[in-house]
DNA sequence: AATGAATGAGCGTTCATTCAT
DNA sequence: CATGAATGAACGCTCATTCAT
């Protein structure tokens, strides 16, 4: 049954591919399951057999590739031994991401109003791989290793992450009110006075 | 001609608050014109004379009700004389905002992803109500009475209303992380922060 | 009254123009009475004082324009004194049209199909200009100063203009089976011998 | 797969069957594809996953009964074994091809303007019938087994099939300017006389 | 005579979903 | 498990026509 199993998760991987590549090109309401199936190589009916409707499909994508910003920032860290402070590495966490969605802005479509609910959400509903490591505990290990304690961690997190993606929304997507690369300097200063409010 | 124009802007202000009504009950991609169209007791193709699509309609919705809100607040704001400092002045009318928004759990759906956008652009594009008096102008004028200078002001502002409505957005709908009256006093004691560090 | 009549005059013809204009521009079925009316500069409603609906004003225009090539062609045969044989007129006529078709090829799609149609009705159905000359009356002045005289002249011209039109159509639009200018010296000696046969 | 192959074929063909019809009956423009698919006993979908739109049906349609009208002509023409000579057979395909447009004036409404198209394209660009012998196969075979030899057969043929068509159009549907039946011994002295024109 | 706002039936088309194979 | 033909309600939108002004 291995083999089997393999293959339908093949499928899957395989429609969650095609549905990301089509939402981000062509927006999710101009998105037919017709158009995923026939991208995907598969019968429309088999679409069925593995996601309930085009949100399904959409939350699923949306855990899957918050999950991947998260991680292939935390991977780039790694590289940045350097980095011992917390809140240093929270800023480097963060700027990665940035720069993820100006290196593709589609990603910011799909990902920047959920950032947040990737963030504490993930892990709760959507096991896509079921081996990837969670978000969630990596931020709860990094915290562990920090130089100071911070009063409700989660929700101080919760305030970084809507403001960042609230504000680079319009800056990435329309250079409004300003470019991003103007509100940096803006957004991590008030991100550091966040960090002040909340150490303990 | 008087009395047909005012039978247009009837037939107009009919439909904006059909389409208001719908979407908020129902959603936005759940609404169809023929819904709005029924609901304001108008023709189909009355619909096309004075919007062009739904996303016409939508998006003059969302300026006219974003531009209430702050009018509501502001007005609010007059009856309490004794907020004569510019950052209180800025607190009550956001906490003015998230009540309605409490109120009105319809209101955040339609308006949260757009409060900024209601804020700097509104008065630019649309002018549904000629009348009424522009949000960003009354900013401008509360400014100019503050206490402090502050630099870039509407950047401050931008990143103000991104916050408040982006972390606002969950606790108002679904109580996550927290409810709205737990997150308050952490969303307030931000904002000031964010103050503090635009003033001059 | 004279006036007014002569209002009225110019809001005829100015719908006939814009019809004309835009059918063959973008087709018949591609224009609406909307088109016509923004185009011509009235109201929607004075369109239906002046013809009953959109293929009324086609038919009216097909004969003027018919009308209008028959003449632009017979005009210039008097620019030919040379040209005394009916035979050779005819063919001069027939060259003119087939020019004047090359050099519009949307006429050819308006006028074409409705050639011999535009020869013989015209005069009776239709009198958008009052004073125009009748196409059939010149042919029969024509006829009357021939070398010859021919059997059932009307039916020959019937077979000469159908042979003309409908394998010029074709040939104009899409050099189908062969260019106007392939097919011309084909057609001009089946034209010869058509005469030939009725010759008396 | 077979059987639903069948059913594919039969819903093809019900289609087809019920536009022509609908066509012919009420007119191209004001027939629906609700009209075709109601008559057909088929669901609205359906129809485009047969045909692109209503153009697409019509241009089958065409090709289907231009070749029909010609094969009925050919196979009646089999049972005259007499006509051994070329253009007596050619004669004789037209004449039953008008007696067809007499039989059913609704064929001269789809068919009259295209039959040069269906007898030259038809084979090139529709297969509704796979095994449809091609009409201008079979001309040429008759070609080969002629009398004489001729210059330019196919455009001679066009310009029979012009004449043919064209005259025939305001003879058939409205005895104009003489009836079929008048105009038939004009018409046909004419195609012997274009006969003999490419007559080597 | 002229207007143009309003109508609403009807258009061509889409697409999520089902189900017989 | 997988298929894909078939469905048909619902969509956004057009437009010839009417009629109060």
């Amino acid at each position: 049954m291995n083999k089997i199993d393999y293959n339908k998760q093949q499928k899957r991987i395989s429609l969650l591919d095609s549905a990301f590549s089509l939402f981000i090109n062509n927006g999710f309401h101009k998105t037919s399951i017709s158009d995923i199936v026939k991208d995907a190589g598969v019968a429309k009916g088999t679409f069925y057999l593995y996601f309930k409707d085009k949100y399904d499909i959409r939350n699923h994508l949306i855990s899957r590739k918050a999950n991947q910003v998260f991680l292939n920032a935390y991977t780039a860290l790694q590289t940045h031994a350097e980095k011992t402070d917390f809140e240093e590495q929270v800023l480097f966490i963060i700027d990665h991401i940035l720069n993820q969605f100006t290196a593709n802005h589609n990603l910011v479509t799909l990902l920047s109003k959920h950032l947040s609910w990737g963030f504490f959400k993930n892990f709760l509903l959507f096991t896509p791989e079921p081996d990837a490591p969670s978000i969630f505990a990596i931020y709860e290990s990094m915290l562990s290793k920090a130089q100071y304690a911070y009063r409700s961690p989660e929700l101080m997190m919760y305030l970084i992450l809507e403001l960042i993606s609230g504000s680079s929304y319009n800056a990435v997507l329309y250079d409004q009110p300003v470019s991003l690369n103007e509100l940096k300097p803006h957004l991590y200063q008030t991100v550091r006075q966040i960090f002040g409010q909340y150490r303990i």
